[in-house]
DNA sequence: CGAGAGATTGACTAGCATCAAATGCTGTGG
DNA sequence: CCACAGCATTTGATGCTAGTCAATCTCTCG
């Protein structure tokens, strides 16, 4: 279903946008960053975790994830990715810490890192915004310490499901209530730090309580409200204030 | 202990320093951020979480911590501050997603987040090291995100450890395998996701196996390889990569 | 010396993991 | 079109890790 969007020609910059109006010339900008591309398959590994690479990703197509494999085999999802992400840490470290993976079929647009000097030679205001879109991440990334540190199964999953519908939104508006998670239970598990086995129990508590349904793979939030208190859950794409970035060049 | 340092000009320029040799216009440019000073005991809560503000702060002296409250009252610490480090989220939010609190006397200096405008005007090479500084604390967060999601109870102490005496050497390079931890029990314990109780437990079967030694609020490390096999733990000041940097203007 | 915070210890419990088996779903080749 | 393989889901039985509750001990500081 993915694959028949249009797709502009810059989605990073489509990303961007939401955030702030992009003036011509920053959009042009970061044009430039997706020039080539690359299609992947469902399970397709894009970068393997200790491998060498100074190349970065924006993904134009799709949904990927990111993992690390822990000495005793065990997996930890570490984000999922959708249209108009940033993908890799080729920015800072010479060996990838961490795997990409696609779990969709997807398209990706590689590029060197070096591509991001001009950038910051000449657009500021891009290089904040650079700043401010891995601010979010990261504070997005506390929410999911917390939640693994602190809290049950069940509002574990619920705070998944919630931020899914919601990434999948900003990706593509028509997305509503009801979506296709495109994940299994042992991917679920691998992201919330559980076995697939409770998982699937968590999932069918859920839904006896009313608050989501299921059928085939596509996941309905019937109490959006419930799913929210239960799960602590805060978007971290909203409540933004960006009025202090450099004016645009 | 941390009282009688000496301190430099500028905080920040030191840390970002150990990243990349800095010019004396960008030294120059980070010491406008730290013209103000700011004590705190410890303890002082010097942001709370949803409060607003649009300050930065960069730790100069002294340990801090910031944290999350969740709805049941349990504490999750998202992370240990040392002097040089940039502190706050309020270069994105509007209202604060954390606490930001004093674990020892701290001094901080506070500034406005606009004084980061002629950074970003002035000097993308130093805007690309804010990035790769943000993007060191995203990947450091990812690994404890693992470590909450699929290690023991034991390996999450573990890898503190390391984690914590490596910071402190970083701040500080005098400090050996020996040092004052500064934590509670309780405060290990929200950090990693446990109880103060199963803290204790798990720090005594350590100290029986030989890897750590521990006497009045004192660690030492004595064993760092097993402790770093037990941890799955990588430092991620290590393995950078910052070749491709803009030149310095 | 007394108060209060933190550390330590023991007994018991609960939540999630583990192991194992059955069921259902999908795509593929005969 | 069916049979089958392979994967994902579902379910039950049981075990272990870490949590809870509560008492005691230690240390520091006024």
């Amino acid at each position: 279903m993915l694959g028949e969007q249009s797709v502009s020609a810059s989605c990073f910059a489509e990303n961007l946008g939401h955030l702030i109006e992009l003036t011509g010339a920053e959009s042009a900008a970061l044009e430039k960053l997706e020039g080539r591309q690359r299609q992947l398959r469902r399970g397709a590994i894009l970068l393997r975790e200790k491998e060498r690479g100074n190349e970065l990703f924006i993904l134009r197509k799709g949904m990927m994830m990111s993992y690390v494999i822990l000495d005793d085999g065990s997996r930890q999802i570490l984000r999922f990715m959708f249209p108009g992400d940033l993908l890799g840490s080729a920015l800072i470290y010479r060996d990838a810490p961490e795997t990409l993976c696609a779990l969709s079929d997807a398209v990706v647009a590689p590029f060197e890192r070096n591509l991001l000097v001009p950038i910051f030679d000449e657009h500021p205001r891009l290089a904040a915004l650079l700043l401010v879109y891995n601010n979010i991440q990261r504070v997005a990334l506390t929410d999911r310490l917390a939640a693994l540190g602190r809290t049950s199964a069940k509002a574990r999953i619920a705070a998944l499901l919630l931020e899914l519908r919601n990434r999948l939104r900003r990706a593509d508006s028509s997305v509503t209530n009801g979506f296709a998670l495109g994940l299994t239970q042992e991917e679920i598990g691998d992201a919330t730090g559980l076995t697939s086995v409770h998982v699937n129990r968590m999932l069918r508590q859920l839904e006896q309580e009313g608050m989501i349904a299921r059928e085939s793979g596509r996941v309905t939030l019937l109490d959006e409200n419930s799913l929210r208190r239960e799960a602590n859950y805060v978007n971290r794409y909203e409540g933004l204030d960006l009025g202090w970035l450099p004016s645009p060049r």
